[in-house]
DNA sequence: GGGATTATTGATACTCAGTATCACTATGTG
DNA sequence: CACATAGTGATACTGAGTATCAATAATCCC
């Protein structure tokens, strides 16, 4: 179950690595997203002997892929989310950081009106929703 | 002309200092997004004695106003745009760095509709849409 | 205007994310 | 199994942004 990752590194004609596998174990193990300091601290803890470098290095690797895609956070920070390689949007819990992908919902309209007022060839766009999931709603 | 920005902060209740006023002027005298890496070397190049820190101080308070707003670029980069204090969305010229604001052309309905897919209650989003202006079409 | 109060400033030092370098190690191909 | 080379970890570095703090300057009140 865990490794729906290192077989896609796999199939990316990366090799397989020992700190590759680990490093694969625990994005996997977090639900949710997180940011490049909880996987280094992650690491520390379980006494992995993977460096900091390996860890971005990773990242990056994983980011190419469409693997995890990179948020900024409300507050301006960097976080990364485990995602389907597709393109597709984030949904991100403010209170505990669960992650829902959802797919174009009717954004090219957005889009295609956009260009039409501003003149602009749109070629990329990036869509970010915060807010509430619904165990957190529930929770109050 | 310059000084929307320095109308601003008066409004604000902040002090009006020579420094802020330099800063607001080379705000308004780029037009498009800037880093602030941008600022400062503006800053150095007139040798305006403005520190870096103060620099960033007025940058976070013209982004509390609304009167300035962060985006990320597609390359990771954080730059700021100055803007309108309403709600609304920027599009961005990857070949000159112009800008331009869009309002809300129907993305309610796309947050409505992830909102019923995925169960979350939507808070807040964020919306970059990255292109070409009709100028630097026009210019192949 | 003139002085007191207090927000603001600039220098400096710091933190923290991310990158570069490089000698060493381990993968997987032949 | 050996070898070419991708990958690694330590270390040092960069660059954005923040904290601190004594010195300075904008406003308020007279």
């Amino acid at each position: 179950m865990s490794d729906e990752l290192v077989r896609a590194l796999d199939q990316a004609g990366v090799r397989l690595t020992g700190p590759r596998r680990e490093i694969a174990a625990l994005i996997t193990k977090r639900n949710g997203h997180f940011t490049a300091a909880d996987l280094i601290a992650d690491a520390n803890k379980r006494r992995l002997g993977v460096g900091r470098a390996t860890i971005f290095r990773l990242l990056d690797l994983l980011a190419e892929q469409g693997l995890v895609e990179r948020v900024d956070l409300p507050d301006g920070r960097h976080a990364y989310v485990p995602c389907e390689p597709s393109h597709h949007h984030h949904l991100v819990c403010v209170s505990c950081g669960a992650i829902a992908e959802v797919d174009d919902c009717g954004i090219d309209a957005v889009t295609a009106e956009a260009s039409r007022r501003s003149g602009f060839t749109i070629e990329s766009h990036r869509l970010e929703l915060f807010g509430r999931c619904p165990n957190c709603r529930a929770a109050n």
